[in-house]
DNA sequence: TTGAACATGTAAACGGTTACATGATTTA
DNA sequence: TAAATCATGTAACCGTTTACATGTTCAA
């Protein structure tokens, strides 16, 4: 099965419901997605044109000053293909967990080193945690209740919760099994 | 930061303890990192020729009747640049979930559709969870106790389940929430 | 006036996958 | 004798990232 590129997806979604820049897009993605779904400036602005190529977007250009902002809109034929992708059963990309590989190569290394990888993780993890909390506590309540999205945003920020959550309470539970 | 090759060090890590070949390493990945790491057989041989080429590894051709099979190796070299990589931090690479993605532009589709999504990933979490814990309760015990390798597979081992379990219980919770 | 953020883009390099190619051995 | 598995490899393609390139606007 080949793999297609899910960039077009990711950068259509985002202006479904209202035109945005490339500039826009990105930093949408990194405020929002970012936990789940990054592009880079390099992948954004090359597929906006390959998109506007396939009559999928269309760009029209605002000045606020001197400066000119492209804004893109997508066109019925660029919603028509974005549904047709959403309703496409979600493949699940291979996962690549480089504290894994090390811990599962743990009897190479020294205890100290792997309690060291270990404690990085748990720091790590505590961290993120956090930064998703506040995100919840902070942000969100400010989203009013009849916006569509609101559920969609709670349901994936809750899942990075309870993602880090699990990673911690199982690297504590690891570092308690090595040091004993 | 220039993003650096890892294959090197899972084939490295695989022949660390014992020579193989380049179809046992494969094998054994499938069988044991697959949740976390895997490689295909167009990066395994190819790699295993360069670190032929670094002397990171020798090989050797083994025959069992006519079919010879190349056994690889590891070198003091090799060892040195693997046990480097060990303790060297762990990056975290960029992760992309589909679903997640779907979900967070739920609110361009149905709540049918929605719910589709999720309960399809639920029960294919449910399947994963229930291979982890089989490898756990067959495969782990037959492991002597004094095989330094067991605690480091029942952390990787644990975590998928972990992870798992989280990723039921979040997915329940979400399709609770849509179906009120 | 300097640095941060806004804003858009290209070229080259890299990493990984798919598809192709080949043939031996074992098991049903 | 056919299918599955063992076993090794290459070429072409694709997607992504890094590095480069350029200039504006705003706030400290």
């Amino acid at each position: 099965m080949k793999k297609i590129n899910k960039t077009r997806y990711a950068i259509l979604g985002m202006i479904f419901e209202k035109p945005r820049s490339g500039y826009e897009i990105k930093q949408i993605m990194l405020s929002s997605t970012s936990n789940f779904w990054q592009e880079s400036d390099a992948s954004i602005y090359p597929m906006l044109k390959i998109l506007e190529k396939e009559k999928c977007v269309e760009s029209k250009v605002e000045y606020t000053g001197k400066r000119g902002r492209k804004i893109f809109k997508i066109t019925s034929l660029g919603k028509k293909k974005f549904s047709s992708w959403m309703e496409y059963p979600a493949e699940t990309e291979t996962r690549r967990d480089e504290l894994l590989l090390k811990l599962f190569f743990g009897a190479t290394t020294t205890t100290k080193n792997n309690l060291i990888h270990l404690k990085r993780h748990l720091d790590m993890c505590i961290n993120e945690k956090r930064k998703f909390e506040k995100i919840q506590n902070v942000f969100l309540p400010q989203i009013k209740e009849n916006n569509p999205n609101k559920i969609f945003w709670e349901m994936t920020l809750e899942n990075g919760i309870m993602y880090f959550e699990s990673e911690i309470k199982w690297t504590k539970q690891c570092i308690k099994k090595m040091e004993g």
